[in-house]
DNA sequence: AGCACGCCGACT
DNA sequence: GTCGGCGTGCTC
């Protein structure tokens, strides 16, 4: 038996599969998508494996793999072969992507140690203490420091030391201990008889276990306490045979699916129904069809979903529900949990890395047909998919900024067509790429204009700031949000106000001579963050403290300019004193479960102001928030960016949507500087559909997508001129060694990168638009392959297709 | 990514 | 002569 590996060093030479042949005693172990160990060259590393075969086409000498890593695999056949395509459409490293596939705890770490083989040489070699030597193991970075390394081939090739490469797997397993009693009442009587009177601690125990006896293995802690002896106590018994200790594997649960109330289908709309026949036909038909299920806020698409998916679990499929990760609330959970209690798996960042391994381990062995989770959940490792679902599908954050740049919609067309079953993609506001592509048939369009329950959408009010900031002290607040959140705090109803940060920060600014602090790495100022007093770069990892002086004119006037939310919240706390406050951002959100606390006590506490960012505009659903409020809607239409009327649109409906979803009505109320722009008309009227045509002609004129697709290509380097020439000598060969013409492809640059220098590194791009996907990809991959070859170190070339953000 | 190998100038 | 620098090419 000969497999195929992919060993784990992202490079473009080693970018390629390795045979390896199998020892006898591990073929019949070795699957698909294993971790093995191999030697490679002289190190040894962690592969996948991502074929078997009889024999190989290598000409030189087989190596044998020196071990395993799983004794199963922890991804299925098909995601081996989604990583061989993913890898190649995205022009990613093909061990990068079966990275991204796996939880982070299935990552190995490495290190070497110096074997001593004759410490007396070797001591001798080195002038010092045998002593010093003698242990079996030496720090290979403490010999490095002593000698030279040419020194310590020689003393290899002498036989006084060997290197040897080891790998640490990082998984670990919970062990819970669990303990019977190892004789019958009887017996255990005629023991406690014999015992030695002083042991009255041992004497309690035995007496515990014949006046309840056990019929099954209990949790050791759990008898300690009911027994009320000690742990140590009890391990004494087992030592003296009295009792039996067994260890139970058991899993982190993250959730305790105890703790949510059992919820039951509800009756559907014929809205809703007729949605649901739509998509069941293709579930029952196992049917590769992609819906656009376009509700407004509030239509009941997480019942249509809930539903679908219970169908799914009738025909003995599983499913996958992706939900954006900042919309993972446990509100969201909750109702899926509520549902299908254990057998859903939930994926997402607040987990530790423990929690999600074993949460995948409960997929893998097929222990949950239902996954719920953020973007990379779409890798979820089910057999037998029969529904996909993308909830919010326009939300950006379904596309990974970093290698591999995939999207979740384009990883779940592939799966969607692999298995044969529906992809639904659901949203009020659908991207304008998906929208367009039901709008030519391509998606099927499933639409539910109206609320459940008959509520109307609620009525939007647009204030417009340049006539009210004159007269107003408080310039984040017009009077008529003041007034209206006055009144709704004085009814003990709750509100809402959305800060919008897009493309918005604060930044400090020098008063005197109008400096605003940089970063030393990168070209763009650093925001400063009030919660641990520090000026950071968003960029990369610098921070640095706040300085006293201005680093241009010394002078002391430095003053942080920009809205923040506790800045926000401060103004709040002086015109409506004793009003509950909770904060909503980065900073208040950033340790685990402070999310969920956050939207607790908001949602227990009456007349409270709910102040967040972008986060809270997605999936709350309390009814008794009346009023919504925008404090600044037009931060973001101002950015050098085709979709920035796009994402305001979304976010201004999305949050406008945060009420009147109960029994009470409920105002919005948004603020703007840009009270005639359309996308502020529209918003008022709740008409997305008036946005998408209007929208689709701006983009027609300007040649942007839907109409056409784009690719980022971008080669950066701590050599300014490097980037450069990179830049235009990838141009020149997109011209020269294509057969792509002028009219197929639009090139546009090579330009500097809107931020010119991150990290220390030059960035230059070029942005190509074009219509035929098929054309360029070749293209690209051989342009790729020959830049790695001609301009060697010290310059990167990525390629990001569908680019979300254009800086 | 490492690491060997090989070529070259510099120095105990 | 040998040491250490770096460019080149390979890893089943």
């Amino acid at each position: 038996m000969v497999i195929e590996v992919i060993v784990d060093i992202p490079s473009a030479q080693v970018n390629r599969t390795f045979d390896y042949g199998v020892a006898e005693e591990d073929q019949a172990i070795i699957q698909l998508g294993m971790r093995v160990q191999v030697p490679f060259g002289n190190r040894t590393l962690l592969a996948f494996v991502v074929k078997i075969k009889e024999k190989s086409d290598y000409s030189g000498k087989l190596k044998e793999i020196t071990g395993l890593l799983d004794y199963q695999s922890y991804l299925s056949a098909e995601l081996v072969e989604l990583s061989e395509y993913l890898a190649n459409y995205l022009h990613a490293f093909r061990i990068t992507v079966l990275q991204a596939m796996l939880p982070s705890m299935l990552k190995v770490k490495y290190d070497s140690v110096v074997i001593v083989l004759d410490a007396v040489k070797l001591a001798a070699e080195l002038n010092v203490d045998p002593e010093k030597v003698t242990s079996d193991e030496l720090e290979r970075n403490w010999l490095e420091n002593q000698i030279s390394r040419n020194k310590i081939q020689r003393l290899i090739k002498e036989q006084l030391i060997e290197i040897e490469y080891r790998i640490y797997d990082q998984t670990t397993v919970r062990k819970v201990k669990y303990v019977s009693p190892s004789y019958s009442a009887e017996e255990l009587q005629r023991i406690l008889i014999e015992l030695d009177k002083r042991s009255h601690k041992q004497a309690q125990l035995l007496t515990y276990l014949i006046e309840q006896p056990l019929d099954h293995a209990i949790e050791l802690k759990t008898l300690a306490e009911l027994s009320n002896v000690s742990v140590a106590t009890i391990k004494n018994a087992i030592k003296k045979g009295w009792m039996t200790l067994e260890e139970k594997e058991e899993y982190r649960k993250p959730y305790q699916v105890s703790h949510f109330a059992q919820t039951e289908a509800q009756k559907l709309l014929p809205m809703q129904e007729e949605a649901f026949k739509e998509v069941l036909l293709a579930i029952q038909h196992e049917k590769s069809q992609t819906f656009l299920l376009e509700g407004v806020t509030g239509s009941g698409k997480t019942e249509v979903y809930l539903q679908l998916m219970e169908e799914t679990l009738k025909k003995g499929q599983t499913s996958i529900l992706l939900v954006p990760e900042i919309s993972l609330t446990p509100q969201m959970v909750q109702r899926v949990i509520g549902r299908f209690g254990q057998r859903v798996a939930v994926l997402h960042s607040g987990l530790s890395i423990s929690e999600k391994y074993d949460e995948w381990r409960r997929i893998i062995r097929g222990e949950a047909p239902i996954v719920v989770g953020a973007r990379s959940s779409i890798f979820a490792p089910l057999k037998n998919l029969g529904l996909i679902i993308i909830d919010e599908e326009h939300e950006t954050s379904y596309k990974q900024a970093d290698n591999p740049r995939y999207h979740a919609r384009d990883v779940a067309v592939w799966r969607s067509e692999h298995h044969s079953c529906p992809l639904v993609l659901g949203s009020a506001t659908p991207s304008l790429e998906s929208r367009a592509r039901a709008e030519v048939g391509h998606y099927q369009l499933l639409s539910m204009p109206e609320r459940i329950n008959q509520r109307p959408l609620p009525p939007v009010e647009i204030v417009d700031m340049t006539q009210t900031v004159v007269y107003q002290q408080h310039l984040e607040f017009s009077p008529l949000l003041e007034t209206k959140i006055r009144e709704k705090i004085a009814k003990k109803e709750q509100v809402v106000l959305l800060l919008n940060r897009r493309g918005y920060a604060s930044y400090l600014l020098c008063r005197s001579c109008g400096y605003v602090l940089q970063c030393p790495r990168c070209d763009i100022s650093l925001t400063y963050h009030k919660f641990d007093h520090q000026m950071k770069c968003h960029y990369c990892d610098y921070q640095c403290t706040v300085p006293l002086h201005c680093p241009q004119c010394d002078s002391q006037h430095m003053r942080s300019q920009g809205l923040g939310t506790q800045k926000v919240a401060e103004t709040i706390e002086e015109l409506f004193p004793g009003t509950p406050v909770i904060r909503m951002d980065n900073d208040t959100t950033k340790r685990k479960g402070s999310h969920a606390k956050l939207l607790k006590a908001f949602s227990e506490q009456e007349g409270a102001i709910l102040l967040g960012t972008q986060m809270i505009a997605k999936g709350l659903d309390y009814e008794k928030v009346t009023l919504v409020g925008v404090i600044n809607a037009d931060t973001g239409l101002n950015i050098p960016d085709f979709r920035a009327a796009e994402r305001s649109f979304q976010l201004l409906t999305q949050v406008a949507g945060r009420t009147g979803r109960g029994k009470y009505s409920g105002e919005v109320i948004i603020q703007t500087y840009n009270p005639d722009h359309y996308v502020m008309k529209l918003v008022q009227q709740h008409d997305y559909e008036q946005f998408f045509y209007y929208e689709m002609k701006r983009r027609h004129m300007g040649q942007y997508p839907p109409y056409y697709f784009t690719t980022l290509i971008r080669a950066s380097s701590k050599n300014r001129s490097k980037a450069q020439a990179a830049i235009y000598q990838i141009k020149q060969k997109l011209f020269q060694t294509s057969q792509i013409s002028e009219e197929e492809v639009l090139i546009l640059g090579p330009s500097v990168a809107g931020i010119e220098r991150i990290n220390d590194y030059y960035q230059f791009q070029l942005m190509l638009k074009y219509k035929n996907r098929q054309v360029i990809q070749s293209d690209l991959n051989q342009i790729l392959q020959e830049a790695q070859e001609t301009l060697k170190e010290g310059i990167f070339i990525q390629i990001d297709h569908e680019p979300q953000y254009f800086i």
